[in-house]
DNA sequence: ACCAATTTGTCCGTATGTATG
DNA sequence: TCATACATACGGACAAATTGG
């Protein structure tokens, strides 16, 4: 919350000078770089040229060039093909999850904060599908439902199941904004899940009955049962980890955040 | 969606080898220093060591080393004080929101998907608040509101004071998921909002007045109107849209994307 | 299927500016 | 003040992989 560094060269107070901040060559290069794509004068997929060529353009060292390039390799607006060219690329949204779910657990999110925004977002997500699903996602919802009930004695199998029938769902919503915010739920409640199946007898049929019943709501395109159908599978998996945990106010797993 | 590369040495089909994916070293190095900091091995604000030992523990270039560090360094596990020494951190979760929305603009995220979203998250986040805001939350909302109130001909600073309402119930909802997951709406809606307030002479009065609205609900830990102002409030937003512009199915302008 | 040019990955040595004690 | 340590940056080099005949 406090902001006291530099505090060495800003006596100055007024004046006409701008503070400067110098950066190092390599981040120059890399804000050039991505300057260059978020504007739009590089498209994405375009060549970016090879190193030498950027290192003729920018006047630097072949070292710096590559630095500079690292940085944005991880932000993804680099791509590289087949381990040789660079293209300029438009970074995919969900490429984020993955950091954005490891800093939750690193920042000790709790079990009852991913739970809350659960609620919000797959009550949202399966009422913008009852009004939108097409006959294509009730197939796969269908098909789903079909290996899930052939799942149920397979803990393992069923949690993956589950997060791919919450996926499907996401998808049939057509909503990128929500379909992203729900990845983290898909990366953390994993583990819980499968645990839950395995310790409590009558979760993984729960599971699979509720589902069954928001397919139904969705066929019907009955957004209100859609809705109280989620509310009670959502309210599920807090109940079944209360049952056989201590607290939802627990921070989640550390060791979730190893891949 | 076809996946048909690496045909070359693929035909042996089964086998008893997993396929060998050659990483080069500069990404060992950050990938090996990241399961220190993530497995907690090395803690947060512990130095990590200098490059000079880095490259003497890896056994590689100190070229490779600092491509290594460049990789780490962006996805924020990596932190340097004062342009000098490097020490691990635990990433916060919201710098990734700047890169999440950018992400957002560049594959062309509509206003629809945006809104769509925002729904779900604040009706949550002021449900949420009323069941656990504290009287220093509602004070800074005071605040707000009475800032607000001033500047009802200032559309940019009113659009600000918008943005900072929300950021302020979000805390008070003690929610870090939904804190996160809100913040794309903060960089995106900005330059939308302030224009609404510009074109539409009724818009910044209505637009305090919800906020007062749910400030009172809130203070009377009525979460039900908390809600439903919530609602009409997010509509409102909408409507407003749909007056000055075409449709809310355009996709938000890439000019949003330079910070 | 072979060859030559290109390009990346990696390494070495060195110079410079700056922060620390 | 001065010496040391360290990050930044540069130039040059070579091997391996890829590309394009």
């Amino acid at each position: 919350m406090s902001e006291d560094g530099a505090a060495k060269t800003d006596n100055a107070g007024r004046g006409v000078f701008e503070p400067i901040t110098p950066s190092p060559a390599y981040k120059l290069v890399a804000d050039a770089i991505e300057r260059q794509i978020v504007s739009g004068r590089v498209r994405p997929g375009d060549a970016l040229g090879t190193e030498a060529e950027l290192v003729k353009q920018f006047g630097v060292n072949r070292s710096t060039v590559r630095e500079g390039i690292r940085l944005l390799e991880q932000g993804g607006l680099i791509r590289r093909d087949s381990n040789r060219k660079l293209y300029a690329a438009v970074p995919n949204y969900d490429r984020f999850a993955d950091d954005v779910s490891r800093a939750f657990v690193l920042n000790e999110i709790t079990f009852r904060e991913l739970w809350e925004a659960t609620m919000a977002i797959e009550i949202a997500v399966v009422e913008l599908a009852a009004e939108r699903i097409s006959e294509e996602f009730l197939g796969k919802l269908d098909e789903n439902l079909n290996k899930s009930r052939s799942a149920l004695n397979k803990p393992s199998k069923l949690a993956l199941l589950d997060i791919e029938f919450h996926t499907i769902l996401a998808k049939a919503a057509d909503n990128r904004v929500l379909q992203f915010a729900r990845e983290p739920e898909n990366k953390l409640f994993f583990p819980t899940t499968e645990m839950l199946f395995r310790r409590n007898a009558q979760a993984p049929q729960r599971n699979v009955s509720a589902h069954e019943a928001i397919v139904d709501a969705l066929r019907k395109r009955d957004k209100v049962n859609a809705g109280i159908w989620m509310r009670r599978h959502i309210n599920d998996w807090k109940k079944g980890f209360e049952l056989i945990n201590k607290s939802i106010d627990q921070a989640i797993d550390r060791t979730y955040a190893e891949d």
